[in-house]
DNA sequence: CGACCTTTTGAAACGATTCAATACTGGTGG
DNA sequence: CCACCAGTATTGAATCGTTTCAAAAGGTCG
């Protein structure tokens, strides 16, 4: 774990952080660009990122990558939570205020901004805009964990797949990488399976299944395009636009 | 929907409200305790709460009772994603402030307190205990989905029912409605296997089976002991006293 | 008492997992 | 440049756990 030093790349993308209107010409809208620039952190991809003691109190704010939220069973079977996108901000503590419920993980080589709960708390003090967007985010991730709750409970393996496929869809067109149902996902096989509740084998089993449908189309390693989104919507059991203002922060 | 005027009984019990430091002798204290009592309404078990148009940006304060939110498939299956208990408080709102993504149901006989987002905002702003308590119920709920989220992706039917029974015993206890491992649940066995992602059949015959090993004792529909806590806390695959730590607000 | 809902239990069917073998891919060092 | 390796993907076959179907028993309420 590094300072980060190659902030202006992702900044480039459409972030809320970039988005906010901070006023202008006002000199001290800087501040919130650069307290987080100054707590910026690399992360390899597979790398744990831990917190103890008094540390745990902490937010993350994902600058670039994706982080994956998981909890493991004590036989080591693990299921991803949530996976946090470049934009993205986790406050990964328990209602004791001490302990980490959930397992950070940068799941790609990822930056992060990791800020102390005061900091944080002053961000959003002093920047409504900053608490504004940080609402829609939570309520964000509420919705698409609500959605992927009712999949995991209820849903086919070909039900829980094709909705994580337009989940990830969205949340990437959102932030600028994907355009026309393409993108692509750092993920294996297992992990998907992890985000989705199934094993490796039976997600492997369901793509080839929807490849061999032409719902969607797969290259190098996980290269997705959506041929046909209405027949995917279907199996997921969703309307995607609708999913789309529902998962995605909406601009204000 | 009626407004409620009985709501002296369940203020007594160990709840948020009562517990503020909201100054004493001053008598504007009165004004979080008046403006929820006058916002007050009582709704019988089975019974949704609905949002229409501009409510939807709506908080949910449970004074009594439980309800339950939950999405439901399209062919009619339903996921309960978490019992909001007497104390709790919900806020249904997807990203984009208009559609509520949840349906919220009374499980039981219950009295809410409606309040706009604005009347909300407002008392957490003036009482700084009352945004204090707020932040940590929506970590608990927080980290007991995700405990949930584990179980419905990877666990088996013993490992959800024991921990459901855990969790909802641990959260009983916090509001002072168990003692002794003892507690009633105001749900049949369907709306726990919708809470637990399971076939009612299967949810009895799991409970059946925890029964015969005496793990838990069951009497009256849905009166439970239980009876062996390492067994069913071994089974859920958690700490007892740990888990009551991380998904209930600890005073502060 | 009958109507209705919930619980219980058995048997059959189904879907996902596990095991296992093979192929594919990208990276490393001879 | 090729051989090798580890990690990943693919496919088939057997197994397992849960669901579904069905039938009966228990409870509650008009």
């Amino acid at each position: 774990m590094a300072i980060a030093e190659d902030l202006t790349l992702d900044f480039a993308a459409k972030q809320w952080l970039t988005q906010l209107p901070l006023g202008g010409g006002n000199h001290r809208a800087d501040f919130p660009v650069s307290i987080i620039r100054k707590n910026a952190h690399s992360f390899a991809a597979g790398t744990a990122l831990t917190f103890e003691g008094d540390d745990v109190a902490t937010v993350l704010c994902v600058l670039k990558g994706w982080l994956s939220l998981s909890k493991s069973l004590s036989d080591g079977q693990t299921q991803i939570i949530d996976f946090a996108l470049s934009g993205d901000i986790v406050s990964p503590v328990s209602a004791d205020g001490h302990t980490s419920v959930l397992q950070v993980e940068a799941a790609t080589d990822a930056v992060v901004a990791i800020l102390t709960e005061a900091e944080w708390a002053r961000l959003k003090r002093e920047w409504p805009a900053i608490a504004t967007v940080s609402a829609q985010l939570s309520a964000a991730a509420q919705a698409r964990i609500s959605e992927r709750m009712l999949r995991l409970g209820r849903g086919s393996a070909p039900n829980r797949i094709a909705y994580s496929l337009l989940e990830l869809c969205v949340r990437l067109r959102s932030i600028g990488q994907s355009t026309n149902q393409t993108f692509h996902l750092p993920l294996t096989q297992e992990q998907l399976g992890e985000f989705s509740g199934l094993s490796s084998v039976h997600v492997c089993r369901t793509l080839r299944r929807m490849v061999r449908n032409e719902v969607i189309v797969m290259e190098d390693h996980m290269d997705i395009h959506i041929n046909d989104l209405d027949a995917l919507a279907e199996i997921a059991g969703i309307d995607f636009e609708r999913l789309a203002t529902e998962i995605t922060p909406t601009a204000a």
